[in-house]
DNA sequence: CGGTATCCTTGACGATACTG
DNA sequence: CAGTATCGTCAAGGATACCG
């Protein structure tokens, strides 16, 4: 394997807040149906949950993302982040009215891919089959 | 800027199909939810397109998302791919019944986030200010 | 017209370690 | 418990050029 030593910039941009300034329908739907924000708006709108709870029910989410991916629902007004000042600290996420709204969608968008999981499997192997060889 | 000398290595993945073997119901909802399926999918719902079309309609895509995100969904058994053997060319995409079934989902989302987007903007205003200073 | 090929940058994300 | 900080990887995707 050949390689090449190219620059790269010091600083990486991830999710961070401050960024996204245009804020269009296209990058609304983006942040929305993301990668881990619609499991994380479906917990939030049946009820409060905590850092925790999340981090166990949104499968495969990293602690990083999962703290990412909240602040910037928080920041775009899609949840209510209430700290209780107990010991041990409590956290609880909630989906504000204008997020609830994002329900029957979001739930619409799942129920599909679950009904069409096999048949997109199946559709792969076709396409492949028939490209491939 | 400082700067450290990296090995890259020589291919990358892209949006090569062959990829992604797994189809979780977080990826076919990553696939069908993408940056730039949603509109490409709305628009071979109404009806079937052209390339040119979607590449007018589409707002943004480059040539090369463009024929990437297609072959995707017509591996998935989204869409229909037509060729007419003329002079010139002439092919067209359309959204299989499988596909329509989205189309309910997929404008809720879009909707909504039309609805919503002066909102956000300003929630984002709201929280960066009471956050930054 | 409807694509491919190549090259490059940047941002998404995981791993790991540490903290009030 | 609920995070933050730092580092590294890799895939998404833009720019550009070329093709049947």
């Amino acid at each position: 394997m050949s390689q090449r030593n190219i620059a790269v910039p010091d600083q990486a941009a991830d999710l961070d807040p401050g960024k996204m300034e245009a804020c269009t329908v296209l990058e609304v739907i983006n942040r929305v149906s993301g990668k881990w924000a619609i499991g994380i708006l479906l917990e939030a709108t049946r009820g409060p949950v905590r850092f925790t709870e999340l981090e166990r029910s949104v499968e495969g989410i990293s602690r990083r993302m999962l703290t990412l991916t909240l602040r910037n629902l928080e920041r775009d007004g899609l949840l209510k982040r209430t700290v209780y000042p107990t010991v041990p600290p409590k956290v609880e996420y909630e989906a504000t009215p204008m997020a609830k709204e994002l329900y029957g969608s979001l739930t619409g968008l799942v129920g599909w891919a679950e009904r069409y999981r096999e048949a997109i499997t199946e559709a792969r192997k076709t396409y492949d089959g028939h490209t491939a060889c």
